[in-house]
RNA sequence: GGUCUCUUGGCCGAGUGGUUAGGUACCGGUCUGCAAAACCGUUGACUCCAGUUCGAAUCUGGAAGAGACCUCCA
């Protein structure tokens, strides 16, 4: 049993075949994942943390079997466009505004609040956190090379990709199953719109408006890069022409990965992705969360339950764990219950692992744990299956306690595999870290009360002349570590 | 309206054409001075209709419902 021997029999079901299909790197041992990151211009929510969450899993899995895995995510610290009132105008620069403040600290700002809500939630860091903004200049070369190639035309200082004869020439919606010629049926009066020659076409550089604050030079207007190439851009540089996985929320699909495959096919000659995944949405309630909605809860405030719709707080651990208890291609619906009851079965986990030292060898076994260790591996292996994975946790659990009780025995081997095994899939693979310093807090703040409650005691044995319990209590305590002084004000205690 | 996805027991959620998912809740029992934990057991499901099949929650067709994207948000 050697985690490496499942390398290459991994499936991942692929957006763009629509099937699973076999994980089959294209440099043997080594696999290429870019995920669409944070648009960092507002608090980090729940949104954000599904799709960190499930391509995490998927870099540990990937790393745990042996594969030497390169993890780019990006940081979108140049906005996107804004459709609606304000013409052209970019969010960032809109909040920035609003709170008169440079764009870029708005930015940092934000891009550190989401690391501190990855840390919490025990999300690895990528290898690579290129941010749109330190990659202008690679933006603006693969702008030109579309241009050069014929695909794009500049229009009043912008430029747009031409989706209407990249339809001839390649085909366009292979990935998200639209038809162009529906789409242009649909496509609504927008910003821009009168300089494209097709509704469909979508801007690769903006020229940024008097009031637009981010802005940078380029051979054609001082503006800003289109809402898709930045990805594009940044995936051509660190991963290749062609990679293996390309990851982000379905919310994406189209128009944002639709274009990038526009963009990468024109630009370097071929769709440069191999497999596409794609993670589900987030509901609260039944219903999808949104601003305007107001059930728009922050990964903060599940943390520490202040939001109106929480009945109390969530540990990261448990947001973790509830999100893993969904296959990332389900949606997974928020409630307090569901929390609730993910919150407990998570507990039971977490306790079977602390038992695991106590576990005595018996002389046979009555469990098989080679077959459990195998089990854990085939749902990881069938496109990363985490509920399944947890299911066979709580099945160790249950032997876990059983031996405990000495309803069951395994030997000594058993014993080392399970204990390593539970370990490596609950804190390696499904990244769920013990709460130290939550328990940290938690055990002084009882602590506290035990000493006020053992001091009371010790006062009453006092007022009713017991000398023999409180110069017991006294004594013991301080065979313990604990000094007990008494004062005018009544006993002290320290350390 | 278009494209796509989904519909499993009170709640959350896996899944294979025939065999217990699992968690949580509830109920009964063991254990315990009481309680908790743990363990054992019971109850409870596959949206509806039709078809294929010896047999379908699992395949096919249809209906209903929900959600996502097309429009700010992952």
């Amino acid at each position: 049993m050697n985690p490496t021997d499942n390398k290459g029999k991994v499936l991942l079901f692929n957006t763009l075949s629509k099937r699973k299909e076999l994980l089959s790197p294209i440099v043997p041992d080594h696999v290429g994942l870019y995920v669409c990151g944070p648009t960092v211009y507002g608090e980090p929510h729940l949104g954000h943390a599904r799709p960190a969450v499930t391509f995490d899993l998927v870099f540990r899995y990937l790393t745990h079997i042996g594969y030497k895995v390169r993890y780019v995510r990006n940081i979108t610290d140049v906005g996107h466009l804004e459709h609606d009132a304000d013409e052209g105008e970019d969010k960032i620069a809109k909040k920035a505004r609003l709170e008169q403040l440079e764009p870029m600290e708005v930015a940092q700002y934000y891009m550190d609040s989401y690391h501190k809500a990855m840390d919490a939630l025990n999300v690895k860091n990528p290898s690579i956190e290129p941010r749109a903004s330190g990659h202008i200049i690679e933006q603006i070369e693969m702008v030109q090379k579309i241009l050069d190639k014929g695909f794009a035309y500049v229009s009043d200082g912008s430029v747009y990709f031409d989706v209407e004869k990249f339809d001839k020439t390649f085909g366009y919606g292979k990935l998200s199953g639209r038809v162009l010629s529906e789409l242009i049926a649909n496509t609504r009066e927008l910003d821009g719109q009168s300089e494209k020659r097709n509704p469909a076409d979508f801007a690769l550089w903006k020229k940024a408006a008097p009031e637009h604050i981010m802005r940078w030079n380029s051979p054609w207007s001082v503006g800003f890069p289109g809402w898709h190439i930045e990805c594009t851009a940044m995936s051509t540089k660190y991963l290749g022409e062609q990679f293996d996985i390309h990851g982000g929320g379905m919310d994406l699909l189209f128009p944002h990965h639709e274009s990038e495959v526009c963009q990468s096919t024109v630009a370097n000659g071929k769709s440069s992705v191999r497999y596409w995944m794609h993670n589900n949405m987030i509901t609260i309630n039944g219903q999808k969360m949104g601003k305007s909605l107001g059930n728009f809860i922050t990964l903060n405030e599940f943390f520490t339950g202040s939001h109106k719709m929480l009945t109390q707080a969530y540990s990261p651990m448990t947001i973790r764990f509830f999100v893993l208890q969904a296959h990332y291609r389900g949606t997974v619906d928020f409630s307090n219950e569901a929390l609730i009851s993910a919150e407990k079965g998570m507990e039971k986990l977490y306790a079977a692992e602390r038992h695991l030292d106590k576990l005595k060898a018996g002389a046979q076994s009555t469990e098989d744990i080679n077959a459990w260790v195998e089990r854990c591996y085939e749902a990881m292996n069938d496109d990363f299956n985490s509920p399944k994975v947890i299911a066979e946790l709580f099945e160790a659990s249950r032997i876990i306690n059983a031996v405990k009780d000495g309803h069951a025995t395994l030997t000594a081997e058993d014993v080392e595999t399970l204990k390593h095994y539970y370990r490596v899939f609950f804190f390696d693979i499904l990244g769920m870290k013990p709460e130290t310093a939550n328990v940290a807090d938690k055990y002084s703040e009882a602590m506290n009360k035990v000493m006020d409650l053992v001091l009371s005691i010790r006062q009453d044995a006092k007022a009713n002349k017991n000398w023999a319990i409180s110069d017991k209590i006294r004594d013991e305590l301080n065979a313990a570590g604990i000094t007990v002084k008494d004062t005018k004000d009544g006993a002290e205690w320290s350390l």
